[in-house]
DNA sequence: GTGATTGCAAAGCGTTTGCACCGTA
DNA sequence: TACGGTGCAAACGCTTTGCAATCAC
């Protein structure tokens, strides 16, 4: 009982030639449903309930090939950039929950003029933008729930 | 004979209750002059130099105090956010040089409105904002120089 | 059956900590 | 003189690598 993105990051990974496998099949499915970004420490933890025999190099080894097809993408915090999240389809930007970690993405296509004035300016080409906001989400805003603790 | 920056930088630790030494002027001086961002190793190998008996230790320590007085911050790169660069004086953001590493900055105001936009749709309250522009400097941009290396 | 994948253990690397000595104020 | 700062060495935590056993195909 595959759901829709399980099945269809582990048809790339097949079709990128690789096996598939338990504990593969293990780490897509955690980060293919995570609302927040998680490190590898935090996926091998919930996976091994599942798959006891699970090693944490595994969840690695599944990192590295989620993140060469694009599937998952880092997400950059003030202290670390240690942690992954399902990349978004389109061309959308983080929105990261300071409080409970939770992460959103947002349309941002308008960074065109600012692009271009900077580069008039600076002389720079410029190839590329991450933009990255950082706040509370509804429910930690209403909630004054306590920080996300780690 | 110490430069504006350098000693405006020296005078703000000395008001913090730290003391002046050696060590602390030398790792001071390099960052407050640098175009790229520096990572403690790169610090350390050019400090080095000028100062023989430091110790990678003492980077480290500086280090810890300039980004507590903001008076440097974290650059974040695809792979690490490992390096450190000279702190904006406003608000301004960060334009890196994919090629050679260097480290210019800009005025980036306008997002009022996306941030605005992206509360109302998201229901997050925005509280930071995060932007950074990757490409070519100028100077990379004509002279097809090659990658800078690490 | 074959070659990729696995988990373990060990190595590797960057960063932090404990400590006795040293230098600034 | 007092106490923060120093470098060294060791500890630490996260990530990668070497390897023999295992498993998908």
């Amino acid at each position: 009982m595959v759901d829709e993105k399980t099945g269809n990051w582990l048809s790339q990974l097949k079709s990128s030639g690789y096996k598939l496998t338990g504990p593969r099949y293990c780490v897509v499915d955690i980060l293919a449903h995570s609302e927040r970004a998680l490190t590898a420490a935090e996926i091998f933890n919930i996976a091994h309930r599942q798959y006891p025999t699970l090693g944490l190099v595994s969840v690695y080894r599944t990192l590295e090939k989620l993140e060469a097809l694009s599937l998952i993408q880092r997400v950059h915090r003030e202290e670390n950039c240690h942690a992954y999240i399902s990349a978004p389809t389109g061309h959308e930007h983080l929105l990261v929950c300071r409080s409970c970690g939770r992460v959103s993405f947002f349309e941002g296509d308008d960074l065109k003029n600012l692009v271009d004035r900077v580069e008039l300016k600076s002389g720079y080409l410029v190839q590329e933008h991450w933009l990255q906001l950082i706040g509370l989400c509804g429910e930690c805003r209403q909630g004054g729930v306590e920080a996300f603790s780690r």
